[in-house]
DNA sequence: ACGGGTCGTACG
DNA sequence: TCGTACGAC
């Protein structure tokens, strides 16, 4: 009954949407392989794809064993902060695995069960830990594993690949039966369901690959196989990686299979096995059911294994769950998932924060300021990045905090998180991010005013900045790369044999494989520049004071970001000035957070109680901005102003935004080469203007919550 | 009140 | 839309 319902569905929906019509579905897929030649669009949804995920395995420690190779072969683990308790393992080495070491375990523990283990540190950067290599090294993986089919970077180190067309093409023209030589490592696949009747398991899988009556689909499966083990090859060889990959018929599966067989290993899930394998299969280990989702399906309906949700209805579960996490649930207890690969190589958004956890909460608003001010300064290095290589710009700046109080464990911790449109440069961004700050601040206090006026204990225990919605700059806007001298002369060929004319292969090939060839752009670039900016005296907000040293020394191994941030004010080098200055908030501020409200003390702070907030406003408040260079406060105890209040035109302007075009006030602080360029691609747009208000610490309370 | 720092998606 | 909740690595 069980397997009734299961083989019925399975053959017809191996794509995941729904085939109500199996039998014109099979039919239709079957005269098209007829034509498969034709330069066809392939029918939506009905023939089965080939779908790739790429893992890679206990990435972060693969990445410090290629950066010191003497690591190799010995237990080791990646810590990050070592200095409590011996750090935070958040990556583990296999060999470390065999002692029973564990991610999430401290530092000291592994050595307890690891004596020998190495314990190697996430490399700080601003007093906070910097992923900038692991994001480099996951970006040189994707520009290899992205030369076949489409491609999805699902995480820092897992890959999707849709390989339906490669695969449909082999087996078209060079079908595994008739290929002379077949990639070794394609023998050393697991097959799920494969039956080894005597053989030695290799040969049945050899068996398996070579097998001619075999079910169409199962061919497919091979050949992606064929390609994925020839691209994990070439993963190792050019970045001496060693990475996992499932290859199944949809997403789900194929990421179920990459996590079977690890490290280095394959897994193919062909269509005939995926009944038994989701029978006995705990959902836990099910995406997307790792946590309180699948806890309820386990606690509420007594669902143990993916097997076990075959007995619920599609309008059980939807009941219970909603259309459509109902209809999800359905379909991935039959195998079935729709999910295309998203055929992107960049993230969507770029963001850093940090905890502070226990006794680090920041109890001072001038802490505060200067951890916001690190993280913007982080921030805004890798949106340059982002820009240089990728000549994408994003739109949104988004604040989020969490606040903690001591004696009281109620739900203090909730935050809001702010946005407003994003602004290039340093201080800008630092600017604008702690002016959301205050305005989630404000908006906290008024929520939880009676109560913070009773216990002081509290203070801020995270912070992160993030930067969304970033669009790709219209393509043919190639005076940004040599704006940023990606041209300069004594590297020229180098670059250039490298030139790209894709926004990803852009990406790729800038963050990517040939560190060497960074090495060496990266010192005469710094001269060239110097010389190419004195050319351009219209250059906005470019600062030749621009403290190169210090930068320099922030970042010692971050080439192309020294390179740039030293260059130019646009893309924000920190004043001298505004350095000292911080620093000198850094000794003075000792005001609790606290004091502050009970101070009573005037500041330029925002927000009369006329002006509506950020909710009252409702989307259009997020053309939150502010004045150039009122503020930046000297003191725990003297805020900046926070326009919330912002007028309508900014407003309108902001509402206008569509994907496809770039804001104009995100425009305007472009150098003139791009936004010339960039203006001639879209019609032009309304500036924005911005308002100023000041007010004083008495408007935090609203009084609405001043009860 | 140590799994930290980032990502992405679904939902209201 | 924005802001939140959640899940994943």
């Amino acid at each position: 009954m069980f397997s009734s319902i299961f083989q019925n569905s399975i053959p017809n929906v191996v794509e995941g949407v729904v085939v109500v019509e199996g039998k014109e579905e099979e039919r239709r897929v079957e005269d098209w392989g007829e034509i498969e030649k034709m330069p066809v669009a392939r029918p939506e949804s009905s023939d089965s794809r080939v779908i790739a995920h790429i893992d890679m395995d206990c990435f972060y420690v693969q990445v410090e064993q290629r950066k010191q190779p003497t690591l190799r072969g010995h237990p080791t683990a990646v810590v990050q902060y070592n200095s409590w308790k011996g750090g935070g393992l958040i990556a583990v080495g296999y060999e470390a695995r065999k002692y029973g070491v564990k991610r999430s375990m401290r530092g000291d523990e592994a050595k307890k069960v690891c004596p020998d283990i190495q314990l190697v540190q996430v490399p700080v950067a601003r007093g906070k830990a910097d992923l900038t290599v692991y994001r480099d090294a996951g970006s040189e993986v994707v520009s290899i594993l992205s030369r076949k089919g489409r491609c999805e970077r699902a995480s820092i180190d897992e890959v999707y690949l849709d390989l339906t067309e490669v695969a449909e093409t082999m087996l078209a023209e060079n079908p595994p039966e008739r290929l002379e030589t077949i990639c070794e490592e394609a023998f050393k696949s697991h097959v799920l369901g494969l039956h080894l009747d005597g053989s030695s398991n290799q040969d049945s899988v050899k068996k398996w690959f070579y097998m001619s009556d075999a079910d169409r689909r199962d061919k497919l499966l091979a050949c992606g196989a064929l390609i994925v083990a020839e691209l994990r090859l070439e993963v190792l060889k050019e970045t001496e990686y060693t990475c996992s990959a499932g290859i199944a018929h949809n997403k789900m599966l194929a990421k179920l299979a990459s996590g079977m067989n690890k490290p280095a290993q394959q897994t193919i899930v062909p269509l005939s096995s995926v009944s038994t394998l989701l029978e006995s299969l705990p959902i836990k280990k099910m995406k997307q059911l790792g946590g309180k989702l699948g806890n309820s399906l386990q606690a509420d309906l007594c669902v143990d294994t993916v097997g076990d949700l075959l007995q619920f209805s599609e309008d059980k579960l939807q009941e219970r769950y909603g259309i459509n996490t109902g209809t999800w649930l359905w379909n991935i207890a039959r195998g079935i998932c729709g999910e295309e690969v998203e055929g992107r190589l960049l993230p969507k958004s770029h963001g850093s924060g940090k905890t502070f956890p226990g006794r680090q909460a920041l109890k001072t608003i001038s802490s505060v300021q200067k951890w916001i001010y690190e993280l913007c300064e982080e921030l805004s290095e890798r949106l340059v990045r982002d820009l240089e290589q990728n000549k994408r710009i994003a739109h949104t700046l988004t604040l989020h905090a969490s606040a903690h109080k001591l004696n009281d464990s109620e739900s203090l911790k909730k935050f809001p998180s702010k946005s407003c449109p994003l602004r290039y440069g340093i201080a800008k961004i630092q600017e604008d991010a702690l002016n959301l700050f205050h305005a989630g601040l404000r908006e906290y206090i008024g929520i939880h005013h009676a109560k913070m006026k009773q216990h002081n204990e509290w203070a801020i225990t995270g912070l992160s900045v993030s930067a969304s919605k970033i669009v790709a700059t219209p393509s043919g806007t190639h005076s940004i790369t040599k704006y940023f001298g990606n041209k300069n002369q004594t590297s020229s060929s180098a670059l250039e044999s490298n030139d790209i004319h894709t926004q990803d292969a852009a990406y790729l090939s800038s963050s990517g494989i040939g560190s060497s060839v960074e090495l060496h752009l990266s010192e005469p670039q710094i001269a060239n520049y110097e010389d190419e900016a004195s050319d351009k005296h219209d250059m906005p907000c470019f600062n030749p004071d621009g403290d190169e040293t210090e930068v320099c020394k922030a970042s010692e191994k971050g080439l192309a970001s020294k390179v740039t941030q030293s260059k130019m004010d646009f893309l924000g080098p920190v004043l001298k000035s505004e350095k000292q200055k911080r620093k000198f908030e850094k000794e003075k501020g000792n005001s609790s957070i606290l004091k502050y409200f009970a101070s009573g003390n005037s500041c330029s702070f925002p927000e009369p109680r006329h002006v509506k907030t950020f909710q009252e406003r409702g989307a259009s408040s997020s053309g939150m901005s502010v004045q150039g260079n009122q503020q930046q406060p000297m003191s725990g105890t003297t805020l900046s102003t926070c326009n919330l209040g912002q007028d309508d035109l900014r407003s309108d302007t902001w509402r206008s935004y569509k994907s496809d075009e770039i804001d104009p006030s995100v425009l305007k602080e472009l150098p003139p080469e791009i936004q010339a360029e960039v203006r001639a691609s879209f019609q032009p747009q309304k500036r924005a203007n911005i308002v100023k208000r000041g007010s004083s610490i008495d408007h935090y309370f609203s009084p609405t919550a001043n009860s």
